[in-house]
DNA sequence: CATTCCCCTGACAACGTTGTCCAGGGCCTA
DNA sequence: TAGGCCCTGGACAACGTTGTCAGGGGAATG
């Protein structure tokens, strides 16, 4: 206790503020606001004088108290999943050009995949008042957010849905971009199809994996136990589900793998393997077509998901209360090669 | 009075602040407060009904309230120039788990390297009153920063030094990986060899160019007009200045690329080329070891970029006052056959 | 010259939180 | 049993800004 030296103000660095201004170009602390704030009813002179009074101070207005005055922070917040991943570089920067587009800065973070990390960090946008959120959820429960909905944080899900609330989402057609990425591969010949895919918790990891079992279904082929292989994407889980895939009893003839992490492991698995193997991938990855052969993949285009998101979110803020309501983006086939591979004769 | 629906802010929704949630738990403004921030002095028995009042009205801390009132916004500033470039994904990403680690969060945005909405987006992160800031520069000049550094706002530049101010810089060893890099081609066996690389006025591509024309220079190789080509990394201005290069009087029989983006182009216009052609490109590329040839380039670390200056920045936040330093972090080449493919005989 | 009106300007309160300071009550000690 | 101390709780001001409103001065008008 004999150490608390305490200061009475923490204060980091002593900003000038409006009133230093005013009284150094002796005017009114309104005045001041006026100039800075372009409002009229400043004669040329006094705004000049105050404007030359801003410049010699260095002066800033400090938002934190403008957003206490006024309620709105003009700033969204941003929640994904991996600030690292490639595929969300171009939705970060779509909700980016779409904010400044209305004059909003952009707070974001990454939840690492867990839910409470996606909670926490969403209360602490909240916290700093945010006007809006668009979140790439990690949970399944979103029913922490009601009272933030309520209170008017305009809310958008994108990429997947939210959990147990109703709300707006922008999504990509997981479903059906996978049921006719296998498609694809059965329409080639392909009997024996692997799925490997991301942990069945995350909702276009699962809704991938109806895709897959459902055009497996439509051409009445059955699904070995061994063909499927859902978890963590690391390279080694990936690697052993595609040896295993490869090594079985009846050894797949094509794969189909959930996402574009998956997607670089197998083609690296495959790449040191010697029979040639199909594949079909979700989510576009770079130079795929440099590869030998091209990598066929279902696109989906991830600066759309964003912009659409963003363009939903500012809409709300702009006051529309329609009801919330689901965006199903539609995915892209693109054939590269790797999906066109036969499979190998019988015998 | 007739009008006493007079609304005289417009707030947009009526959250429950302190007041109400100790007005409804029937104790002092500042018994919640003390509940909120976890400070002692509260029996548990009050501390229960203020919690329950909390729960019960949804009630969240108003962070720019605390902001102003405190000083520090715990929130620190990134300015990088483009969110979609992969390179700048690790970054970004390894800040931000900084940012985490010292409870802060991060603000972000791109300036599309235009120097102009470099400092609009700088300046209205500062208006917000962030802790501090990094910055991936787009302009020269930084002394538009002075009077904020000077109030206090903790600054680090990354990748690219800052512009006339002394201000702390976390850089990779740009000109000592270009002239490495081409030094390996020559090594191999080229004397004519091309320079790609981004707009002369983006620092990194300067001082690539300089370890470019500095190991051509020291293996007594004299370079021709036609083989150096600056300029925007768009794929069409590219290709042009590779199909240039290749068809002149002179051909080169090797590239060294200034950054991923144009080894990229570089990659794909090569694969289309019938004689083969070495290649040595700044910046590691996903994938590269899978493309045929694999891609030799000299790769730096984006993740240890970023945590460094972060690191630095969070250690002048605590307190730190020394001289502003530059670090600069080596550079590394990875061999993967492009720049080891040997110049044609000659004749 | 008096009056009206408008334009410019500034005083003041309020936004929601936290630091300071003081009051009251219970408990320990002498 | 009395005195003093510690522990809990609350009143109040201040952070820097903006909305409201009122006052003063000059121009236009009768």
């Amino acid at each position: 206790m004999a150490d608390n030296t305490r200061r009475p103000e923490p204060r980091y660095g002593n900003r000038p503020t409006m009133k230093d201004v005013a009284a150094r170009a002796g005017v009114g602390l309104k005045t001041v606001s006026r100039v800075v704030n372009g409002e009229p009813g400043v004669t040329p002179d006094t705004e000049r004088r105050v404007q030359e009074s801003i410049d010699a101070l260095g002066f800033r207005r400090n938002d934190s108290a403008r957003v206490l005055r006024k309620g709105r922070t003009a700033s969204i917040g941003l929640v994904l999943e991996d600030l690292a991943d490639p595929f969300y570089g171009p939705l970060n920067r779509a909700v980016e050009e779409v904010a400044r587009a209305h004059g909003a800065l952009l707070i974001n973070g990454s939840s690492a995949e867990d839910p409470d990390r996606e909670q926490e960090l969403v209360l602490a946008l909240c916290a700093r008042r945010v006007d809006g959120l668009i979140v790439i959820p990690a949970g399944h429960d979103h029913r922490y957010l009601e009272p933030e909905i309520k209170a008017g944080v305009a809310t958008v899900f994108v990429d997947r849905p939210a959990g147990r609330i109703d709300a707006d989402a922008v999504l990509s057609d997981s479903f059906g971009g996978a049921r006719s990425g296998v498609a694809h591969l059965i329409a080639h010949g392909h009997r024996r199809i692997g799925f490997i895919g991301d942990q069945p918790r995350i909702h276009t990891a699962s809704e991938r994996l109806r895709g897959y079992r459902t055009a497996m279904a439509d051409a009445g082929l059955a699904i070995h136990d061994d063909w499927v292989s859902l978890g963590t994407t690391a390279p080694k889980r990936v690697q052993d589900a595609v040896v295993a895939m490869l090594a079985g009893p009846e050894p797949v003839t094509a794969i189909f793998t959930g996402n574009n992490r998956v997607t670089v492991t197998v083609v690296r698995v495959l790449a040191a393997h010697d029979r040639p193997v199909a594949l079909v991938g979700f989510d576009d990855i770079e130079l795929a077509d440099l590869l030998d052969p091209g990598v066929t993949v279902i696109a989906q285009d991830a600066a759309t998901l964003g912009r659409t998101a963003a363009e939903r979110l500012f809409h709300r803020l702009d006051g529309a209360a329609d009801a919330p309501s689901q965006v199903v983006l539609p995915t892209r086939l693109i054939a590269r090669g790797s999906g066109e591979i036969p499979p190998p004769a019988e015998g």
